[in-house]
DNA sequence: GCCGATTTGTCCGTATGTATC
DNA sequence: CGATACATACGGACAAATCGG
């Protein structure tokens, strides 16, 4: 899939970053030396560069070179600045994973809809609320907000299994950013049934509206994890 | 200081849109009507573009066009994908901010503080815990461990201001990146005491490495949040 | 369905600026 | 000061996707 020229040097640099090859701190082979290496041209090697570096593998000190930042992390549940549906993140984890649908319906935004999800009153969307399991464990409470119109075929059973597969595979949608907020709320009634929050009285929330390859939102979801398994990973630029 | 011109079109664009000069999923103009108006080559507005798409203010549609993807926000509390200190956000959202430094002292590293920071057991370095109010209230509880040897002037005083102003001005360190980790914890003895968490007994807890222009990572910090006034934002894109 | 115009995506070569050593 | 390394900018070429005729 992937046969763009610098994201194959991107990807064989981060493997070589991750396999440690180079070490913590050490210099990469400065830009003139991959692109005879790679044999490319210069601007192809910076444009992998710039992905490594936004996603905190490297860092390029101008005049002197580019250094190794990469740190192995023990085990993310969330992977850096990506977007990942639950079922990959579980694939990535080597967990055993399943999903049980408790609601899906067909809703019209109303005004306070609205205020929450970004789709616009009047709007017609599938409603569908989803407990995750990881290893067995009920570990994130799910409700998502679909549009209607794009996706009418969705059924109980794709619920089941993929949605992110579903939109991919069979309507062939792109997706491609998603804006995310993440919150610290209160634990509410769905939350202590469907959890075992044990004495915690409150969860990690991730709310998302997530955009296809047409600019439109198609989907607005928040996510409430156990506080046991949610870690939220970010690469942060000054500047 | 940005005198790099995409990095001025990318401001220009950038203000554009927050202005709402183009709507909520209008295009903007093309990349050639944009290289005229700026008088520039069509690689420098890419570059402006790539800024624009990697914080979510815009989608590039191969053969339509760029679409304007952004929505305002409610003010949030802290900044998309970059760095900033709680002064700077205190400054941008209108609010009085004060800082009390609790605890400052030299700690040298031993294997706990090398697991939990990623500072080498045998380093000197300076530990300062401080309460940060925004508005009279106690909001953030911060754990800040830096490394000495970088900074062996570093004094409550400045701790009180902002430490971050110190190194930018005072020694000319440059930041870069910034690695976080963002998890929900229980709260313990330091929380209750300085925090009014009133009847939450779990908060926000941002772990983070910053590195300077050296690739050295120069601090470890723990800043733990009331989870009220906690939102963390985040643009991802797929693949 | 095809064709041409438009628009973004990838890639190249070159030149010049700036920081480090 | 010169060599090396990254940063910015330009111009050109072709590919790939979209859209209208």
């Amino acid at each position: 899939m992937p046969k763009a020229k610098y994201d194959i040097i991107y990807k064989d640099l981060k493997n070589k970053i991750e396999s440690e090859e180079y070490s913590f701190q050490e210099f990469l082979p400065s830009e003139n030396t991959l692109v005879t290496e790679y044999s490319c041209s210069r601007n192809t090697i910076r444009r992998a560069m710039a992905d490594l570096i936004k996603e905190g593998y490297v860092q390029a000190i101008q005049g002197k070179g580019v250094v190794n930042i990469f740190q192995p992390v023990e085990q993310s549940t969330f992977k850096i600045g990506g977007i990942e549906s639950f079922k990959e993140s579980a694939i990535r984890n080597h967990q055993v994973y399943s999903t049980k649908v408790v609601h899906f319906q067909y809703v019209i935004a109303d005004k306070k809809t609205e205020k929450r999800t970004g789709f616009l009153e009047g709007t017609e969307l599938i409603y569908i609320q989803r407990i995750h399991y990881f290893d067995g464990k009920p570990l994130i409470v799910n409700h998502n907000y679909f549009l209607k119109e794009l996706m009418p075929e969705l059924s109980v059973e794709v619920a089941e299994k993929s949605i992110y597969e579903y939109l991919e595979n069979t309507l062939n949608m792109t997706i491609v950013t998603s804006k995310r907020i993440m919150t610290v709320e209160k634990m509410n009634k769905i939350d202590s049934t469907y959890l075992d929050l044990k004495d915690y009285n409150c969860l990690a929330v991730v709310s998302s509206q997530t955009y296809n390859s047409d600019g439109i939102m198609f989907e607005y979801t928040q996510s409430r994890h156990h506080p046991d398994y949610f870690r939220f990973i970010d690469i942060a630029t000054r500047k």
